[in-house]
Order: C-alpha cells, then structure tokens, then sequence
DNA sequence: TACTCATGAGCAA
DNA sequence: TGCTCCTGAGTAG
C-alpha cells in the first residue's frame, strides 16, 4: 500500500529491528543477488524515508534504495529460520530474529553516496518529514504556484511534494473545496498553506494508524475501508457532504475521484 | 482458471 | 499518450 505513509512506517519498522546489527541480505528471486552481495554482512546504520522512497544506509557507505511502485509489497516475519518461500522474493533483509522480505518493486539498488543526494535534489518536500518545516512548506506552495498544471496532477509530481498519491490527492483537494482543474498558478498562498497543513495532519495519521483515513471523526478509530474517506472509490455514490454523486475521471492515467459540488 | 485492476513512475514517440 | 516494469487480490464464469 504504497504512498508515503507506509513507506515512513517500513522505516520505522528497520530502524526498531534490525538497526545497528549486521545483516544478511539475500535475492530468493536471484534479480538483486549482485547488488544484494555489496551489502551482505554489513550493519544497518539506519533507514529513513523521503516520500515513497526508502533508504537502507550500510556502514560501508552503500545505500539501498527502495521504491514499491504499484505493485511493490514488503512482510516482516519475527523469526528468521523456516519462512515461506511463496512469491518472488526480490530481497530478503535479515537477522538472527527478524526478516523482511521485498517482493515486486519498481526499484530495489545499490547506490552510494552521490547517487543518494542526486535522488534527495529531485524530491520534492515531504509532508511527514518537513526539515525545516516553514522552508519546506514554502518550496512547496512555489512550485504549485510556478506551474500551469492542474493542481490535481501536481499533488502526484513526486517534484512537487513527495509521499502523495492517488488517494491522498483526491481526499485532500476534496477536504480543500478545490477542483482538481484549477491551475497551479491560480491557486492563493492561503489555499497552498491550508493543502500543505491538512497533508502533514493526514499523512500523519496514516503513518500513526497505517491506513489513510481522511474523515476527522474517524481519526481515532479503526475504520473499515469504505467509511475511511470522502471521495475516493466513491464514483456515483451521493457525497457525504452535499449529496452530490461522486464524479470519476481519469486525470495523468490516474482515476480521478472528486464531487462538484463541493470542489470549485 | 482466466481475467481485471491497483495506493507509481520512467521512457519513447 | 501509450507502453512497460511486475505482483497479488478480487471477481467472473
């Protein structure tokens, strides 16, 4: 379930578990087995997330970079010995009583410091990780602002803002009133400011929860998944707020969920 | 069993 | 804009 979240999740997950101990890292699938012997062996420094992207960091220097894409999945098993071997495993990291095993993602490497800083200068702020937050926010609301690209296809320019997807673009134009058409260049510092906020206050409930819950009132619960969010998967059924059906369309070959009532 | 769809993104034309 | 990478869940028959 790959938007950046989960991916801030993961790294929470290595940096409790296997940080500071040396590591096996294996390819079952045998497509990493090269990249996966640089690293063999070596003790995980730490790993951190920059929007959908997770970086291992080695003591040899060496950094594993990760994206899930769309079909990228990760299982973390409490034991090492005897798991299943089911699937294509392209990575598998563990320990002496922990594992975490990688199956289809758009990219699984090796890099080293350089290649690490010349992914960090494309990305664009991250919500969940803002560092310095006001620098972040403002970066933010000048590249919107820069563009003529409709808003509800910046908010997936990973250049942009990092983390958000498809789910979190159409909940939080939704939250915003704003129609996923308008412009980035008409869009005021006041809207950007309040889309900015509302995302590092959503993407963080994701990445407290582990799901995408987009209704402040369920904020607190475990809600199923047709009662997390507003507009999304929602195509045709009256919205929560207006009673509008929920539009679909497709916008950059995502499907687009928005009301019309409400976003203007 | 076969087919469709998915929370991404790079690349060619 | 369309193709491709690649995996698994859900659904139709």
């Amino acid at each position: 379930m790959p938007e950046g979240h989960t991916v801030h999740r993961t790294a929470r997950e290595f940096n409790a578990r296997l940080a500071g101990r040396n590591i096996t890292v294996d390819s079952p699938q045998g497509r990493f087995l090269a990249e996966a012997n640089l690293i063999d062996g070596h003790t995980l420094v730490r790993a951190r997330a920059i929007g959908k992207q997770l970086f291992l960091e080695f003591d040899n220097a060496l950094t594993c970079r990760i994206h899930l894409g769309i079909y990228g999945k990760w299982r973390f098993e409490n034991h090492a010995g005897d798991v299943a071997r089911d699937g294509q495993v392209r990575a598998r990291f563990y320990s002496e009583d922990f594992l975490a095993d990688l199956r289809g993602p758009t990219v699984c490497e090796v890099i080293d410091r350089r290649a690490v800083k010349q992914v960090e200068a494309r990305l664009g702020p991250d919500p969940i990780n803002p560092d310095p937050k006001a620098k972040a926010q403002a970066i933010f609301i000048a590249r919107v602002q820069a563009s003529k690209t409709p808003i509800g296809q910046l908010l997936m320019n990973q250049d942009v803002v990092s983390g958000i997807g498809n789910v979190y673009r159409a909940e939080l134009l939704f939250r915003a009133g704003i129609s996923p058409h308008r412009p980035g260049n008409s869009l005021t510092v006041d809207e950007l400011t309040a889309l900015w906020l509302d995302a590092v206050e959503l993407m963080r409930v994701g990445v407290r929860t582990g799901f995408m819950i987009t209704r402040d009132e369920l904020f607190t619960r475990r809600p199923a998944k047709a009662d997390r969010n507003f507009v999304y998967k929602r195509e045709g059924l009256p919205c929560r707020v207006c009673g509008t059906n929920i539009s679909i369309e497709i916008m950059a070959t995502r499907k687009l969920y928005w009301c019309v009532g409400c976003q203007t």
